[in-house]
Order: C-alpha cells, then sequence, then structure tokens
DNA sequence: CTACTATTCAATAGATTAATTGAATAGATA
DNA sequence: TATCTATTCAATTAATCTATTGAATAGTAG
C-alpha cells in the first residue's frame, strides 16, 4: 500500500517542520507580521545562516512564502490555516503534555488570578466604547495591524505611560499569543497601579485568523 | 528568555511525535479505536519492537495512553482535540504541499467526480431514511463505533453483497479518514453496479470528534 | 567598476532518530 | 514450577538534523 505510506510521509514533513522550537518562534514572529531573513535572526536570536535554513525548510513544506524586495527576502505565514495549526498545537500540548503546565505555572505565576477575556465579549465591550485595549508587542508589529481602537504600549514604556491610562476603565492587555508574557506582565503592572486590568485570552494572530475586524496603522 | 524558549521546545515535542510517516499511520488506527501493541504492528506492518517504541513516543507527549489489561496493553488516543489536530495537519499538507496533491490525483482518479458528502447533510438525510450508510471499515473498526445505522461491508465483502444494496436509494460510504482508498473504492464500486453512491468528506474519527453521535455494536 | 549588504550555499561535527536484533520482564496458562 | 505470550529494554547501525563556518551569489549604492 504505497499511497497510505507516502501519503503520511508527506504529512510527517509538515509534522518535522513544526518538531524544532526555534522553527516554531520564527513562525510565531512570522504570524504577528512578514519579515525579512535578517530581521528574524535578530529577533529570534539565531544566526543569520541558520535562520535561512529554518525558512527554507518552513517554505518547502509551505508553511510560509516568500517574496525577495531589492536585497531582502521577505518571509510570511502561507495562511490561516497556518496560524490554526499552531493554536492547536499550543493547545494539545498544554493539554496534554505536564511539563507546559508547569512552566507555564513557574513563570507565570500570576495566571490563575487573570482570567483572560474571550474574544468576542471583548469585541463587544469595545465597540460600547467601555474598555480600554493595550497591544503591548513592540511598535513595528502594531503598525502592520492591531485590534481595533487598540493602542500602543510596548513593555518597556508602560511604566511612564501609566498616567495616560483611564484608571476608571478597564484594560485589557494583549500580545503576541496566549503564552506571551508581555501581556502577564502589563497586566501585573497596571493592577499594581490600581486599574482594573485582564488579558486577551488569545493573541493579535489568533484574532485575525478568526475573521475578526483588524486596523492598519502607516 | 528561557522561558519562551523552553516553552517552544514543549510544543516542539508534539510536533515531533508528529514528524514520522509510521507514528501518523499508528495514529490514525488508535483513531478509530484503542488497540494492542501487536495488533498495531500487524495492520502497520512494523515489528512489534518498534511499534513499541513509536507508542511510546507518543505517550510520552501525552498523544495516546495506554492500560495492562491481563498480558496485553492497550493504547488508545488521548482526546478529540488529538483527532482535530491531526485533522488540521492533513488540511494544511493538502492545502500547501503539492505533492499531497499529486499524490492524491495519481491514486485517487475518481476523486474530482465524488463531490463528497458533509456531514450535517448526511445526518439530516440519514434521520430521514433517505440514504444507506455504509462503513467499509475492517468489521472491528465498525464494531467500536460507527455512525448511526451504518451497515458494514469491509472492502473484500462488497462485490458479493452488491445484491443486497437498495438500488433505489442513495448510498454514502465511509471508512478511516478523509484518504482513505476503502471509500473510494466502494463508490466506483458502487457507481458501476448503477448505484447512486457518494463519499462522506471525512471519517469516522472525525465524525466521533465533532461530537455528533455514534452507535456502538457488542 | 568596486564595495557593500542580504541571503543562500556547501561542508562539517556532534547530536538525534528509525529500525533491527536479541535479551529481559511481567503476567497467564498448563 | 515450567512454559508461553505480549511487551519493553538495550545495544547497534545507518540515516538525518542542527548549528557553525566560510564562501558564493544577487542586488544596491557610491
Amino acid at each position: 500500500m504505497s499511497f497510505k505510506h507516502d501519503l503520511f510521509s508527506q504529512f510527517a514533513r509538515v509534522g518535522k517542520a513544526l518538531s524544532n522550537g526555534n522553527r516554531l518562534e520564527i513562525l510565531e514572529y512570522l504570524a504577528q507580521t512578514e519579515r525579512s531573513v535578517d530581521d528574524l535572526a535578530k529577533v529570534s536570536g539565531l544566526s543569520v545562516a541558520n535562520t535561512s535554513q529554518h525558512l527554507q525548510q518552513l517554505r518547502q513544506v509551505g508553511l510560509v512564502t516568500s517574496s525577495k524586495i531589492g536585497l531582502k527576502v521577505y518571509y510570511r505565514i502561507a495562511g490561516d490555516d497556518v496560524v490554526n495549526l499552531l493554536k492547536l498545537l499550543r493547545e494539545v500540548s498544554e493539554r496534554h503534555l505536564a511539563d507546559v503546565n508547569q512552566l507555564v505555572d513557574t513563570y507565570l505565576t500570576v495566571k490563575d488570578e487573570l482570567e483572560p477575556v474571550a474574544r468576542e465579549v471583548l469585541l463587544e465591550r469595545v465597540k460600547q466604547g467601555l474598555v480600554t485595549v493595550i497591544d503591548v508587542r513592540p511598535t513595528e508589529e502594531y503598525m502592520a495591524g492591531h485590534l481595533p481602537g487598540a493602542i500602543n504600549i510596548p513593555p518597556d514604556e508602560l511604566e511612564q505611560r501609566l498616567k495616560d491610562i483611564d484608571s476608571q476603565q478597564e484594560v485589557v492587555a494583549y500580545c503576541r499569543g496566549p503564552h506571551c508574557v508581555f501581556s502577564f506582565n502589563a497586566v501585573q503592572q497596571l493592577r499594581n497601579a490600581g486599574i482594573q486590568a485582564s488579558r486577551l485570552e488569545d493573541g493579535f494572530p489568533e484574532w485575525k485568523s478568526a475573521g475578526l475586524p483588524v486596523e492598519l496603522s502607516d
């Protein structure tokens, strides 16, 4: 039964692309916005050659696409289904791998108290002007797309900008994904400042891939 | 940033479990029903020791669970989320890997003509008694769970049982999953016999994990 | 044309993986 | 108790993977 064997081998190629932590990290960066190779090398901390090789592997199985503009080669995620696959991979890991929960519990100690906000609920409250949404990702990622009405406060600017935030209103923070530490820290800081704050359950890529409205900056 | 690194490494462990065709095949068998090690070795064509090692890898990342009953160790899929992950892995592969489409086109030449039936549509028509549903998997898999009202006709029995099928009624066939050849072949045979036949879009595991009703035989 | 930048290519060493083989173990049966 | 069965363990080989290094290539700018 060669067909069955060949077919599973093909599916396994995609699994293999997801079998390395550095590639998964690169995919998370690309889920925020397209980036060039050395841009990705910088944020991931890998060498340029190594980053390039990982990107080529991802491209070979169709998880990312690329195009050359001038000197630079820009890579981007191939589609929303890839974002969904990554989301499900994280969820399955979290549900079935004890080590993941242990890590989350160790590093994100505030997590249990946080009760993340669901996407649909947030959208309604944003429309009614009842909530301030802050995007705690780096500005370049915010610029490439963010939640409607969200204001951008990168992690290192939060402290000095606390005074600009309406302390009477509820604040919801989000960043790259459900395990991105930026939003956990932000919520912690906001609460310490006496502001009612909570975290969005997922990050920007999941919001976007769910087909919810997205705003661009130029 | 050790947390981020460690977390992606954990997710990568699950990816790694999905990075081998034989393991994916084993997971598909387990998605039908729980099975013992040498049972799986037989259906997959792998050696027992090799099968055992693959199963241990799957268990280590929580994709399957096991329990020993008497001499035998029975393995089963850890949850519906694992079935969904496999489904999405297949879909992403099919959408982004040209090789998959080429394989499907080569081996399942009838595919384009088939227009698979959607699950919800089928459920309605089954309730109204408008359609005969046949499960073309091996009997042991059928026994462990099948669509409501489906009759079991394993591939090698179809020819001799063609005369038992009401040729006035529409027939829908399904098997292990969207790429399982049994149902393609069955539809072909049925059509050649002048029966109006089509394929269910997915297989039994996807039906079950979608929360749709399932019937058991004893 | 030359120098520079961003990316890819090619070769390499060390680590990991898959499958095989044969032995070890746990539980059932005679 | 001795034997049989199902599974796991341990050791091995060949193949593959990751990251590093330095060179090659394509495009840009002076």
